[in-house]
RNA sequence: GCCGAUGUAGCUCAGCUGGCUAGAGCAGCUGAUUUGUAAUCAGCAGGUCGUGGGUUCGAGUCCCUCCAUCGGCUCCA
């Protein structure tokens, strides 16, 4: 072995280091500076720690908490921080897994009898921050797998044994700090003591191995810091983005509400929430129109056999709203959960040649599904919601370019709203448990394959999802996230051979036989209710000019200049520009707060000056005063402005 | 559905360890004021304290049921 090793760094730089010198010996000799914030490292690709010794030549990358890997250390070692602070202030817990999330980390407990509630939250913090100061290091060590069992077994915890029973033999480690030890696969700071700032976040039952049939555990989440000051700022972060909450600025904006007597999970729309959303519908309808999509208009309940014939029935009767009995002996009804076994009989109602595929058949329908209680979320999971649905029904050479076709669909959409920020996801199915899908495997590689091939050929930054498919068909799904970083699913499409199969779809080939046309299913927005709770989140209630409910507000400087309100009203009405005015006897400070806090884009004051000139003072809202200008002008303006945001996206 | 928390006027909140007719601000209504770029003044009205039960001489306050909401888990056609 030689003494001295050559250790590459990111930017290609080479050092030669004694054998056996650790990371954290290489920040040091790149500067103090460097060693005082490095908090973890990989070599040649691998997780290792601060302190283990090189001994071979290779490329080290050295992470700060401002890298993810970084952070990802320092909350699972804050996980470990966690954990010994439970097992010191409730003797006797069973600790399970407690990993590093995308902000935070958290730690899964058995507490037995005792339930751990929010107050007891800050002691735990207490604890963990007085542990911390003792800077002590972690360590790895090996264990074989018989010593780690009995070490579990000794202490009564079934859950690690559980763990330990899985994994190989040689492939076990711990990682001790002070007087605590866990099973560990390793990735740590150097020592407890650069924990400076914890926040234990909130607390929540988490079914074991998120299996609902096993035993609920106590999860704890937490995020910790490397300095108070970064705790403060992201508290406050949490506080701004509660201020973007769809379901407080719905309510606020007057755009959408929920009645307990209507039902949980079932959004009334108010008349600005419904404008707002028919303005989206418009949107969409005109795009699909171009890209050759007809509409349809389908009923809302369907018999059961539609569904039974579907597979729909068998996959989610039980759970659903039940059916609908007629005074008829034996009939039943459903209130549709989907659209496409309804589009799959439009689609039979007539004879297809293939010169006739592709059939592309909108609608923006509306579904009812009975989602579990506490899974109900604001607008974003409901009971009641209108899909911008549409299938396509092809034949398998034109799959490709369908496909592609609603990429571009999609991609159009979430340009236009501003949605930069989205990760799509291949959800493919498991196949493990072929049990939760229909169909032949065939059918579903190829269908699979289709979607990876179009998100390649799109240059398309995705990910694999196992396990995520719908049970007839994999998706191509468009991942969004909300105020508080929780991802949700918008845009979604879909590839289909088992509705084809089961409904019996046909064409006439080129060949003179009858062929099974593909199916792609697919929704731009997903959902309108969801949609636009994630765009009221994104935009902060400030939407796009040409979506805003009202985008003008007139407000009078004092009653005698109403009627000049109302002719100024009616020019911009005759120039399709959506304004109000406010004529109430109020100072125009107040009437400018409140039009500032409804968040309307201009606000036109009308006093004096302007009846006189025939002009308006237009003030932006955030406080931006562009003066007095001529009406023609001011209406300009905003056409213009409304125009280019029209013009952004269609031009990409 | 599961775990935990919360539920006082339209909204935001106060109401100590159970004790007289449950309070405030904003919104609303009435009147005065006729206003120039983020809250004019005064008065009035508004709640069977989420629901149903229980404990108690006495419950907004303690216990149970149900409902809804919030944070997670599970689920998501």
């Amino acid at each position: 072995m030689s003494s001295v090793i050559d250790i590459r760094l990111p930017d290609g730089a080479v050092k030669q280091m004694p054998t056996g010198s650790t990371p954290f010996d290489v920040a040091k000799e790149i500067s103090e500076g460097l060693a005082r914030v490095v908090v973890s490292a990989s070599y040649n690709g691998e997780v290792v720690e601060t302190k283990t010794p090189l001994n071979e030549n290779g490329d080290l990358v050295l992470y700060t908490f401002n890298d993810n890997e970084g952070k990802k250390a320092f909350w699972h070692s804050s996980a470990h921080l966690l954990a010994q602070a439970l097992e010191q202030l409730y003797p006797g817990i069973k600790l399970t897994i407690g990993p590093a999330i995308d902000n935070g980390f958290y730690y899964d407990v058995d507490s037995g009898e005792h339930t751990i509630t929010e107050k007891e939250l800050v002691t735990i913090e207490k604890r963990m921050l007085e542990l911390a100061r003792g800077k002590h290091e972690f360590t790895m060590r090996s264990a074989t797998k018989a010593d780690a069992l009995s070490f579990y077994h000794n202490a009564g915890n079934e859950y690690k044994t559980e763990l330990i029973e899985d994994l190989e033999d040689g492939t076990i480690t711990f990682c001790d700090h002070d007087d605590f030890t866990d099973l560990c696969r390793g990735g740590h700071v150097p020592n407890t003591g650069i924990i400076k700032a914890v926040k234990l976040t909130n607390i929540a039952g988490a079914y074991w191995r998120g299996d609902e049939n096993n035993k609920q555990l106590t999860r704890i989440y937490g995020v910790s810091f490397p300095k108070q000051k970064l705790l403060t700022e992201h508290l406050e972060l949490l506080e701004e983005a509660k201020k973007r909450d769809h379901r407080k600025l719905g309510a606020e904006l007057g755009l959408f509400t929920f009645s307990q007597k209507v039902g949980q999970g079932l959004p009334l729309w108010l008349p600005k929430g419904a404008a707002l959303r028919e303005r989206l519908e418009q949107f969409l309808r005109k795009a699909q129109t171009k890209a050759g999509y007809e509409q349809v208009v389908t009923p809302h309940i369907g018999q059961k056999e539609l569904y039974v014939t579907s597979g729909h029935y068998e996959k989610y009767g039980a759970d659903s709203f039940q059916p609908i009995h007629t005074p008829a002996d034996g009939e039943e009804f459903l209130l549709k959960p989907m659209n496409c076994p309804h589009h799959c009989e439009i689609y039979n109602a007539s004879p297809w040649s293939y010169r006739d595929l592709p059939i592309r058949l909108a609608e923006f329908g509306t579904v009812y599904r009975y989602e579990q209680s506490g899974e109900l979320h604001g607008l974003t999971r409901v009971r009641g919601f209108t899909q911008d649905d549409a299938h396509i029904f092809c034949t398998p050479e034109q799959l490709n370019d369908e496909f592609m076709g609603v990429i571009d669909l999609v991609l159009y959409v979430f340009n236009a709203l501003g949605f930069k920020d989205f990760k799509t996801q291949v959800s493919v199915r498991d196949p493990e448990k072929p049990e939760k899908y229909i169909g032949d495997t065939i059918l579903w590689e190829k269908a699979e394959q289709a979607i990876i091939a179009a998100a390649e050929q799109k240059g398309l930054d995705y990910v694999i999802e196992t396990g995520e498919a719908a049970f007839y068909g994999p998706k191509l799904d468009f991942m969004v996230k909300d105020a508080l970083g929780r991802s949700w699913q918008l845009g979604t499409i879909q590839v289909d051979y088992n509705l084809p199969e089961r409904f019996d779809l046909s064409y006439k080939g080129n060949d003179n036989e009858m062929h099974r046309p593909v199916m792609i299913h697919r929704a731009p927005f997903g959902s309108m209710e969801r949609f636009v709770a994630i765009l009221i989140e994104h935009t902060g209630g400030n939407f796009p000019l040409w979506l805003t409910p009202t985008q003008v507000q007139l407000l009078c400087v004092s009653e005698k200049h109403e009627k000049y309100a109302q002719k100024v009203s009616e020019f911009l009405e005759n120039n399709e520009i959506r304004a109000l005015v406010d004529n109430r006897n109020e100072t125009i400070g107040k009437k400018i707060r409140e039009a500032e806090m409804s968040k309307v884009p201009f606000m036109v004051i009308i006093g004096e000056q302007e009846a006189a000139q025939q002009t308006v003072s237009v003030r932006q809202h955030g406080g931006n005063d562009l003066g007095d200008m001529p009406l023609e002008d001011f209406a300009n303006l905003i056409k213009r402005q409304a125009a280019d945001e029209i013009e952004t996206f269609t031009t990409n």
